[in-house]
DNA sequence: CCAATACTAAGACAGTCGTCCTAGTCAAGG
DNA sequence: CCTTGACTAGGACGACTGTCTTAGTATTGG
């Protein structure tokens, strides 16, 4: 693996510091400090100032994540196996980061939405692709209703990291793993609504 | 109703801008101006400081919307119905405010998680007060596993919630209504995992 | 070897932040 | 009337923010 240019180390750290404190939080000085990047290159690689680096952010954990879930789909038979595998995935990495770093967009996307339309853009943007790639992985498996249950798997991706990373604890992530299995066996038989 | 005090004003102030803008991005500055208060009352009211404006804060809004839970249940005779009108009543403040008012607690947890202890445990009390008020309110209709059935709830509360602000649409919230309409009649056959 | 470009260094800049302070206003009780 | 306490006015304070600038160093292509 090549040595990391100094613009990849300021998106990657970016990538750690806004999903554990958040866009407004995270100040350049703290960043380039984190990273061990030169505080002079901050406007040399990035002219739209910490706006373009928090695109820059985005778009880095979404093909992270997309990675992911599509490893999922590669390493297990059937969608709730699959699922599972995501959000124990999920909540192994919020335990090992000491529930200090939950979704890497949900806190951004939270305090920028109508203030800066670039950054909900580019977090829509990052949603629309997960909810797209997991829509494909449950088409190929021959479900029914693959945009529903695209759609709750993400709500409750979303909504089990929150819980998880306030309560401290793995729990919602599985509990809302096993709900997932459940409404993909129900639909099986029959559409959603 | 009473002219509310001072102190009131900023609280309810509070409740509104933490849920706009979060915690970080919301200053005293800003408060007094919007709830046309005194600026010099604030550290007279909240010696505290803005944690403990915040804490204020939190706690009415956990009042509020276990007003609002508890006013589901007692309008709705099935336990999809309630879950329905509860999550079509946050679309529609949701879509009342522009898509810039969702859960007046979500981002305060994620900005704030092993920042500030207190804010933490503040929002940890309120989410639990929300899932055991839901709890009981299962029990009531017979549910069997009123606890999987209420965590489920409060994951995809929390979770459509989220996409709807960022997709500008209450439809994740409507989906996610029927998502739950689907769990709990599955869960009234068999237990919840 | 030289020119041109990519990058770094270090700080100035104007603005905002949370916090705190002192002087002043106000109302109620004696 | 006077005193006592609750509250307001408005700004000072130092720390920090994102942004931008100017001078300097590496590095590359010819």
């Amino acid at each position: 693996m090549p040595e990391p240019t100094t613009r990849e180390r300021m998106i990657s750290t970016a990538v750690t510091l806004f999903r554990r404190e958040g866009y407004t939080a995270t100040s350049w000085r703290h960043l380039v400090e984190q990273a061990g990047t030169p505080w002079g290159s901050a406007y040399h690689h990035f002219p739209g100032g910490k706006e373009q680096l928090a695109v820059a952010a985005i778009e880095l954990a979404t093909v992270t994540t997309s990675a992911t879930i599509t490893r999922a789909f590669e390493r297990n038979d059937t969608i709730a196996e699959a699922v599972r595998w995501w959000f124990t995935k999920a909540a192994q990495a919020l335990a090992d980061g000491d529930y200090r770093a939950g979704c890497p967009l949900a806190t951004i996307a939270l305090e920028t939405v109508n203030d800066s339309e670039v950054l909900t853009q580019a977090c829509k943007t990052a949603f629309t692709t997960w909810q797209n790639e997991l829509e494909n992985h449950l088409r190929e498996h021959g479900h029914p209703a693959p945009e529903g249950l695209a759609a709750a798997i993400m709500h409750n991706m979303e909504g089990a990291l929150l819980m998880a990373r306030v309560h401290n604890s793995p729990e919602p992530l599985t509990r809302a793993a096993g709900h997932i299995a459940i409404l993909a066996a129900h639909t099986m038989m029959r559409r959603l609504p």
